[in-house]
Formats: structure tokens, C-alpha cells, sequence
DNA sequence: TCATAAACATGATAAATATCATTAAATTTT
DNA sequence: AAAATTTAATGATATTTATCATGTTTATGA
């Protein structure tokens, strides 16, 4: 079993702020998963009694809608944590996270979490600026997704794919999504996303190669995502 | 100067698990201000140096998009606390504040508040659970902003106006926005939003009293809000 | 590896929504 | 109270986006 101590996933998250011991008690309560491609780590409603650590893997954070639509809110890859919302506001989880990919995960019990925020308070206020960030971006994302056109939209959710996931080998962005879910992420159908996303290229604008996109122009996306 | 000891608006919110000694020394910090109507509390991009707990009025978060478009993400009212996220993220303000009326207001100083944070764990957990639940609901919308046509959000906008600002004397929703504000809320042109009030009067679903909106068949709205 | 299903693509058309134009009503200012 | 300004309302039209239909390609599993 591997020690919370030795993982490096914790530098890159709230959990750098813990202390040796913490560690050594999250090790040994915590279990590891592997969730499978199209799997659930969670679903909306249910209770969460812990906090995931994502050591590999990328996700999707989908919300289905009052009238059967997916929305996907957010993409996760790696090195997040999940869950700290649910636990911290004591309500079910709001969401679904659904693997793109296999994902290997560790839990945290939630009874070590709470211990952890009442006696690290420096761990506690890294959790609220995870959770106070997030809910910033959320609000940018609300505004952008009730003001700006779908090309705008396309164009921003190509940008952001980007700095999430970064770039693989051939400089492609380094996550594969059906159309579906990239019309699911920016509210269209999936038949007008397939249409901006050939026109994108027909434009010079990126490159589709394969599943994989490939951004050739990106101040043009940029300019596209600011309405220009 | 009034007391924080003696204020009952603080039984509403995040302050109500302060001790008398914390209140005390808040109401000693503590300035009092008046926000006349169209006037800003506080505005995107500036930082924040405390937090700020409405005592009494009304007022609209808003967001300037990209492409100079006004997005109102969230109304507030009377009890309420402003500026947790940002005091606990760290981060400038994400939005502005507007009062839609005169607003008397209390200011905190941020020393204070993440003094108490360090020393009242219970506080502090109350706090995040504020901004927990507040990224749950903007989750939420994004979802419904993306996925859901402007006549359905119209619906979920005046419900969830009728429950945040009640109803006055004549059973009409106790807020007075432009249609403008309304059509900047959800999302459309604000023609676009006054065809679509124009037409619920018609279906008998609303009334339009001057600039009062009187919900008179609220299970039709809620259909519609759902997309039937 | 062939069969089957899923994902992708594109045209035609319909529906939703935005924009422009104009008038009316309400509000504010003088 | 009249003038000026803002807000509201509505028609005509253009644009955006969704839906339906159909064919193609790609992935998946027996």
C-alpha cells in the first residue's frame, strides 16, 4: 500500500498543507480505487462520505437537467481533489463525475477530513480557496454561457481544454471527447458543435485530427471567444 | 453606533456561531454606510479589505462580459453577508454589487473575520458552507443557462425571484427591476424578454401591475421552467 | 473479420432569438 | 406642467440554432 507521504500528487493540491502525522493517518485509512472508462466516482444526489485524491486519470463533472440534458460543468484530470464541496457544505454531491479515462483514486475517509480542518486551520482556509475559486470561475462560466453565441462558446471551451490537458506528442490537445460531450459542454446540439468545429477548420483556425483537435490559431479562437 | 450584540439581522447568516466577545469586537471595528440606489458596493476587479453584511435593501451581482454585455448572476437581499469568496480565496472581487434601492450596510474589516476564522473553527465552517452552497447553485445555473431555451429561464428567473424577495401587499414579487435587468439575468435581448412577459400575461400565467410582476399560476410557470 | 452499433458529417428545413425600426408610456428634469 | 429622457411595447426582418433526414466513417464485439 502506498504512503500519502511518498505521493507526489499532494504538492500540487490542499494537501501540501499537511502536516507528517496527517499524512501518515490519511495512509492509513484511505482505499484506492480504479474507476474504469465511463464509470461513475460519483453521482448527483447521492451522499459522499470522503474526500477523492485523483493520482491519474481525467473526468468529466456532468449535471443532467430538468428537461434530460447533460451539461458538463467542469473537466478534472490528475492531482485534483473532489468532493470537498459536498463535505464542506454537508449537502449531497451536486454533480457527476464520470471517467473519461481509467482512473486510479485514493478516499479519504471524511470523520480524518473534518479532524483535519478543525485542527489545521491552514489546511481549512486552502480548502475554502479551492472551493471560493471555483465558485469565481463558475460565475464567469454562468455569464459566459447566457451572453455569448455558441461559436464564442466553442471557441473558449477549446481554449480551456488546452490549459487543462495540455498538449500530447503531435501538439493536439491531450484529451479525447466525442462531439457529443464538447456540445454537451458548450450547451448546443451536438449536430451544431460537429458544424463549428469544420468550420473552425475550414478556417485555418485548428486542425482535427483523428478524435484529437489541434489548435493552429489561437489568437483567431481568442478573438473568436471575445466576439470578434 | 449600533451593536452586533443587539442586531438581528446576524441570526441569518454565517455570524450567528460568533461568541458575544467576537461580536463585541466587531461592533467596535465595524463602520455602518449607506449604498444609494445605483450605487456600487463593490466592483469587479477591485480587492476587498473585509466583509460586508447587509442590514437592509436589495441588490443585483452583475458581471461584465468580454463582449461589453451585463450579466446578473445573483440577487441579495437584506441579511445577507457579502464578500466571503473573496476574503477566502484571496482573490479581487469577481463581480460587481449594485443596489437596486438605498441599502444601509455593515463593513468588517478583513483582520477581524480571519482572526475569527483561525479561532472559531465553527465560524469558519459556516463560511464554507456558504460559498459551498453558493457553488452548488452556480453549478446549477450554468446547467440551466446552457441547456435550457430563454423562455424556460425566464420561468425559473421569476420563481426564483417570487422566493427570494416574497411578495409585497398586492401578492406581487417585491422587487423592482427594468426589463432590461430581467432580460440580463437570463440571458436575452430585452425585447426579447419583454415578448416573452407580454405573452405569459396573456397565458394568464403572470400579471404585469406597472413594474410589478404578480405570479398568478405558479404550477404553469414551474412547467414551463422545466420545458413542458 | 464481419456484423452491428456508435459516432461523425452534411443538407434541408423549422424554430428560436436577435436586431432594427417605430411608437407609446412612464419617469425624470427643468 | 412641459420638455426631455428613459423604459416599455410591438412589428418586420435577419440571424442563429435546433431538428430531422440521410449517408459515411469509425469503433466494438461476437
Amino acid at each position: 500500500m502506498s504512503n500519502c507521504n511518498q505521493c507526489i500528487i499532494k504538492r500540487f493540491n490542499a494537501l501540501k498543507t499537511l502536516t507528517h502525522d496527517e499524512l501518515e493517518m490519511f495512509s492509513e485509512h484511505k482505499t484506492s480505487l480504479l474507476i474504469k472508462k465511463g464509470e461513475n466516482l460519483m453521482t448527483e444526489g447521492n451522499a459522499i462520505n470522503g474526500l477523492y485524491c485523483i493520482r491519474e486519470g481525467k473526468c468529466k463533472m456532468t449535471k443532467l437537467n430538468t428537461n434530460g440534458k447533460e451539461q458538463i460543468i467542469k473537466f478534472i484530470k490528475g492531482g485534483d481533489i473532489l468532493g470537498q464541496r459536498s463535505i464542506l457544505s454537508d449537502e449531497p454531491v451536486g454533480l457527476n463525475v464520470t471517467a473519461l479515462e481509467d482512473m486510479y483514486v485514493c478516499f479519504i475517509p471524511k470523520g480524518d477530513i473534518l479532524d483535519t480542518i478543525k485542527e489545521n486551520s491552514q489546511f481549512s482556509l486552502n480548502l475554502m480557496k479551492n472551493v471560493s475559486h471555483q465558485l469565481n470561475e463558475a460565475n464567469t462560466l454562468i455569464s459566459q454561457m447566457a451572453q455569448k453565441p455558441v461559436k464564442d462558446r466553442l471557441a473558449e471551451t477549446l481554449l480551456s481544454l488546452e490549459v487543462i490537458f495540455g498538449l500530447d506528442s503531435e501538439g493536439c490537445i491531450d484529451v479525447i471527447l466525442t462531439r457529443e460531450e464538447i456540445a454537451n459542454t458548450i450547451g448546443t446540439a451536438t449536430e451544431s458543435a460537429i458544424r463549428l468545429l469544420s468550420n473552425l477548420k475550414k478556417d485555418n483556425v485548428i486542425d482535427l485530427i483523428g478524435k484529437k483537435i489541434k489548435i493552429t490559431n489561437k489568437s483567431a479562437l481568442k478573438n473568436l471567444s471575445e466576439g470578434y
